[in-house]
RNA sequence: UCCCUUGUAGCUCAGUCGGCAGAGCAACGGACUGUUAAUCCGUGUGUCGGUGGUUCGAGCCCACCCGGGGGAGCCA
């Protein structure tokens, strides 16, 4: 049997106005067999997936191939294939088109006393456990999917608004950045550790000091958008907190969008054209996995979704949010009163209940917040914003930069930081400082809002959460 | 890290008062069928998370340890 390199994807069989160019032509697929079913009128039926869309293609398997005996009444789920044959108008229900095979080669064979996947529907919890056979089935696949969905559209939307892509340091030696708990990156031997003065020699390590996996890109990025205008980053970031959560990962991709000569309206504005432009997408290029996170997963999401699109973003003050909450009779667990930090209780009751949609929240207390945020004129609020999502809660965070130098000197001052740490950062106020402003979205939290996934072990290929590292 | 909850067959789970370890699904064998998570008949399946204790006897009671899930805090 001789079989040729071309093959096309399943996803263009399942995109009636492409399959119909195939219609009555020989093709070839190649993929995976999620279910076969043997029918005594002289033939089987295969689905088989290769995961360029949601859904299968049907093979029929007519008896007379020469391997039907030997092979395909021994196609088990997860076996590989690679199939030729003649795309046809399906007379049964439930797909437009199959294929009617004139040469089935089994390419791996999946033993199914051992193979852990079944046709049956499995925990995401079980699923965890086989992180390296999920993508195989219907719901990681399909997050999968939107996953690279958003990826794509993060690159395309920032390329489209003049941003530039920059890549910020993964490892660095300022454990400075405030964003939370860092992990240790050193060469050191661990049970041997050099001493000097009672604590760690740092200065025999690799870097000769302390080393750390970054928590966010954003001081480095300010550092480019003062010179390039408009920069992103969009990479891993790392955090050692011992957050069990259903929203927390210890490694997570994040999007860190900045600026120059942009204010928190700009900044606001950027962040709704940005989740909107995302968003259009999926429903536009994912409808098959769209439909079925939609059925499946979280019913109502696609109407959700297109509801956000139609309209505006809600902005809302601190303050603003405050008397919201303390007018809104709801008895929270913590209570709320002004310059105190929001808790997810009062962010679901604004997002889910208040508003009903996607909010913008800003002009936090300065104490709640961090030391680069930009104070406002009361001296009392800084040009932070959070954006909430119903479900989800904080899905973006950001802020408009103190520019001014003095400013920032006092604040860091006030924080207990130490100017030489940020010498660096402080240069960016001392030579042609200029107003400028970003945030930080998580992609995990993006594709949770989208699929309507529950859990963020869930949207990411391998999860790293405090004592999980398996894969 | 704190609080709650959970761990029994490949998977999902039941197991009463402490007294021989159970069901459905999957798998396997057969029947039937342009089938759609096909259907029908039959077959097999155990370190009851681990260690120790109480007891004539522990899946069940007690102690400690490990894992999973949910909530909180931290945040994206």
């Amino acid at each position: 049997m001789t079989i040729s390199n071309e093959w096309i994807p399943i996803a263009q069989i399942r995109t009636a106005s492409i399959a119909t160019k195939w219609l009555g032509k020989a093709i070839e697929v190649r993929g995976w067999v999620r279910t076969r079913r043997d029918s005594k009128g002289g033939f089987s039926f295969l689905e088989i997936n290769d995961g360029s869309s949601f859904g299968n293609l049907q093979i029929v398997a007519p008896n007379a191939l020469a391997n039907y005996e030997s092979d395909v009444l021994n196609l088990s789920v997860g076996s590989s294939v690679t199939i030729k044959g003649v795309l046809k108008e399906s007379p049964g229900e439930g797909q437009s088109f199959e294929m009617e095979a004139s040469a089935i080669q089994v390419t791996g064979q999946a033993d199914p006393q051992t193979y852990p996947l079944q046709k049956k529907r499995h925990t995401f919890e079980k699923l965890r456990e086989w992180a390296h056979l999920r993508p195989r089935t219907n719901t990681f696949g399909a997050v999968t999917r939107v996953r690279n969905r958003l990826s794509y559209s993060t690159h395309q939307f920032f390329q489209d608004e003049g941003f530039f892509y920059i890549h910020t340091p993964i490892i660095t030696a300022s454990d400075c950045e405030g964003a939370g708990q860092m992990f240790r990156v050193t060469t050191l031997p661990l049970d041997k550790l050099p001493i000097k003065e009672g604590k760690v020699d740092s200065s025999q390590d690799f870097f000769g000091k302390p080393a750390f996996l970054t928590v966010s890109g954003q001081l480095e990025g300010e550092v480019y958008a003062c010179a390039m205008g408009k920069i992103y980053t969009f990479g891993p970031t790392f955090r050692a907190e011992n957050s069990n959560t259903t929203r927390h990962l210890s490694e997570f991709w994040m999007i860190e969008p900045e600026a120059a000569f942009y204010e928190l309206p700009d900044n606001m504005a950027l962040a709704e054209r940005y989740l909107k432009r995302m968003i259009r997408d999926c429903l536009q290029d994912c409808v098959e996995d769209m439909e079925f996170f939609d059925k499946m997963i979280q019913p109502g999401v696609v109407a959700t979704l297109q509801l956000v699109l139609d309209k505006p973003f809600e902005h809302l003050s601190y303050t603003k949010a405050v008397e919201v909450l303390l007018a809104s009779g709801q008895k929270f667990e913590y209570p709320v009163h002004w310059g105190a930090d929001l808790q997810s209780e009062h962010e679901r009751f604004l997002t889910e209940t208040y508003i009903k949609g996607p909010v913008i929240l800003y002009d936090y207390p300065a104490a709640i917040k961090s030391f680069y945020m930009r104070i406002n004129d009361d001296q009392k609020t800084v040009r932070a914003m959070d954006v909430l999502v119903p479900g989800v809660g904080e899905i973006i965070g950001g802020s408009q930069r103190e520019e001014r130098l003095d400013v920032l000197l006092e604040r860091m001052t006030a924080s207990g930081l130490k100017e030489e740490d940020y010498w660096w950062y402080l240069d960016l106020r001392r030579f042609g400082s200029v107003p400028h402003a970003g945030f930080g979205l998580g992609l995990e939290r993006m594709v949770q809002y989208v699929t309507g996934m529950v859990n963020i072990r869930d949207v990411i290929p391998f999860p790293r959460t405090p004592g999980n590292a398996e894969f």
